[in-house]
DNA sequence: GCTATAAAAATAGTAATACTATTATTATGT
DNA sequence: ACATAATAATAGTATTACTATTTTTATAGC
């Protein structure tokens, strides 16, 4: 399973890049180079030229990849959410109880690194770490709606509908359904990042360790229907 | 007393600028121009160049008041804080139920224009708008620490002080008040900004009507001893 | 009204960023 | 062996994000 996993191809909306990075032994070099550097260095610092001379290529070579350095996030954002899919679904595959697969699904998302996967060309480990440090940055920007109408965020997207779909089954009448799940993949990253620059702000420690049934205890209460 | 708030001098933290820009006409015109034009291009688009031939000045005479732009936007987002703090606070006064009293915070920080307030040089309804779409790049960057440190963020560290010490004085012994308060906060904005743009995502209108109500009903049902 | 001082404006310049374009070289598949 | 596509090398541009220097203008005290 480990091994399938490993080899797994996850979808990425092709318009996110010009040339698939998967298609190439460069391509996935960008890739998990880009990963290491945005990680140590933060978005703003990291650059095209930086990545060529780490790589030993040049800016144009990575320019025919992605169109700018905006949308490689978006696609490392996107290939995590779509890496992610597979997790929730693998991990609460048999699980009937919705009350138990909401459990469940919550603490996948915020431990998404328990089964300790590894993966070909991508190190989960300081991906997860970009996710809490930067990803919104991928929506804060005046091309969001376009971009999102271009079906770029739709990895995103689908979680959040798993999520929704999951807290109905529980309570179908509950009203704010949407809402509560896009609040819950929201803190799952955010109190992470509270935790690592904010302390005062979250009771959560730098692991997440409550933070998963915090939040699931948060949502049953919230829809739970009070007679 | 719109009188008063109008002319209220909102304290913002002075390593956040290097000239005090309410210390001259100039300065004045610089927070009010950036605010419609941040509101308008988006931030990344937003120049320092671009500013000064809007006043008719140089960039340079802008680099006297502050560093770059991302500490003007710490300014803005400061002074916002800052300003909802006195909102806050005078619409709560008088408030002794401490459930009232969430309900009437949590209102606040959801419709922070509610009242229709002027203010001397600053346009309130973009700086919200920037807030909403703007405000969580001033943290997400590898600087938070430091800056942090600094003082930079205490008027919005204070919000959350507050919404804190409103929880616990409803529920004393409930261990999750700060996460709690930074999930309101967080959400008061982010949900407005996903019915925007990702309106799948959220069962809040643009308008935000029904968001301060929801959030109420979250936090009381959450914290609620059950037995 | 004169002068010291500070603020602002004008001017110039730099390193880095975010690209684009053109040509040469290398690898690959048939 | 040849066509094709990918990559590398090289060069160049507009813009950004600054810094430095000098000149002009405004203000406040004497």
């Amino acid at each position: 399973m480990q091994e399938l996993l490993k080899s797994i191809q996850i979808r990425v909306n092709d318009k996110i890049y010009l040339k698939d990075p998967e298609s190439s032994e460069l391509g996935k070099n960008i890739v998990r180079r880009s990963i290491d550097m945005i990680h140590s260095m933060g978005l703003e610092a990291f650059t095209f030229k930086k990545l060529a001379i780490e790589l030993s290529t040049t800016e144009s070579t990575i320019y025919r990849y992605f169109e700018n350095k905006h949308k490689l996030l978006i696609y490392l954002i996107s290939w995590y959410w779509g890496w992610l899919e597979y997790e929730m679904v693998l991990n609460s595959i048999n699980i009937a109880d919705p009350v138990e697969k909401l459990g469940n699904t919550i603490e996948t998302i915020c431990h998404p690194l328990k089964n300790n996967i590894e993966h070909d060309h991508i190190n989960l480990q300081p991906l997860h770490k970009i996710i809490i440090e930067e990803s919104n940055k991928a929506f804060l920007t005046k091309e969001v709606d376009i971009e999102n109408e271009d079906g770029l965020f739709s990895n995103y997207k689908r979680i959040n509908d798993r999520l929704i779909k999951n807290i109905k089954e529980i309570n179908p009448h509950y009203p704010y359904a949407n809402t509560l799940a896009s609040i819950i993949i929201d803190s799952s990253n955010h109190q992470r990042f509270l935790a690592n620059h904010f302390p005062r702000l979250t009771d959560i420690d730098k692991t997440g360790s409550d933070l998963g049934s915090f939040l699931v205890e948060m949502v049953l209460k919230t829809i739970k229907t009070d007679r």
